[in-house]
DNA sequence: CTCGAATCGTTCAAAGTGTGAATGATATGA
DNA sequence: TCATATCATTCACACTTTGAACGATTCGAG
């Protein structure tokens, strides 16, 4: 009646691939005390579409509490401010800081080099093609796509 | 120095495409009882290269103490036979029950129709390309690839 | 203007998932 | 035969994240 393999379907090989990966990516991350999702909240504020605490929380889809201490953390790191934002003091403004957009430039930099470990096993036409359907697959599910 | 995105990089999109999709899988599988990781311990039964629980958590990448628990909740839906190795009465040897495999079978059919629903965002030529781009990664990455 | 309702951030307890150390049973080999 | 290694199991714990309070602030209907 169907004896596809669930480990050659897209739904196994994503999952596991975005796991190993996302891990490895972690790794490198660590030396910079940092974890994907701090990496993430970075990025969020540099896109610069948003900077209130619960609209990032939307954008990332976490709680607001985990903002929270994500922000608590990336504050005492000195990678971003936090201010009140005068027109509504109820919602606390994130900024980058000079320190903080460094820090970003790095940990990008380390997803740039083991992009580069991926792309190595792969042609330079499947590569590309990789990178034109992530980009599709990201556009349709609601996922950053620049 | 670097105006790379993160967001672009094959890691991020890996990243977050493999945690959605796994999101979107796991809650399909939620209706039959199942988490992905029950899933992937049927499949592995399935491939038959390995039966003992240790050996089943070395390839699964999990505490053997994991496969404990995964193990007595298939066995509980009857899905898997859990015996003594005659040979070497440490070992305890899972198999497939009929209904094991059958459960398996609905499954996979749950991953088909996701990646149906996925690839049909892209060309045939794109998910070709996505298909051989992903099976190559798996294969350099230590992951199953059939 | 005012007061009830809504919103934002924060804290905190708790759920979910997984690991590692200790234990008992069995096997292996000197 | 006995010390050592291996397998499964249990259990306490770590980690990550969530959701339910709560206080502070804003908004809007009357």
């Amino acid at each position: 009646m169907n004896d596809v393999k669930l480990t050659s379907t897209l739904v196994f090989r994503l999952g596991t691939l975005g796991a190993t990966v996302s891990e490895r990516f972690s790794a490198r991350l660590a030396a910079h005390g940092l974890k994907p999702k701090h990496v993430g909240l970075l990025a969020v504020l540099e896109s610069g579409v948003v900077a209130s605490q619960l609209d990032i929380a939307k954008l990332m889809n976490v709680a607001p509490s985990l903002v929270v201490s994500l922000a608590d953390q990336l504050e005492e790191q000195g990678a971003v401010r936090r201010e009140r934002d005068p027109h509504d003091r109820r919602r606390q403004v994130l900024t980058l800081t000079a320190e903080g957009r460094e820090l970003l430039a790095v940990c990008t930099e380390a997803a740039v080099e083991l992009d580069a470990e991926l792309a190595d096993v792969l042609t330079p036409k499947e590569a590309g093609m990789l990178r034109t359907a992530l980009l599709a697959l990201a556009r349709h599910n609601g996922l950053p796509a620049d």
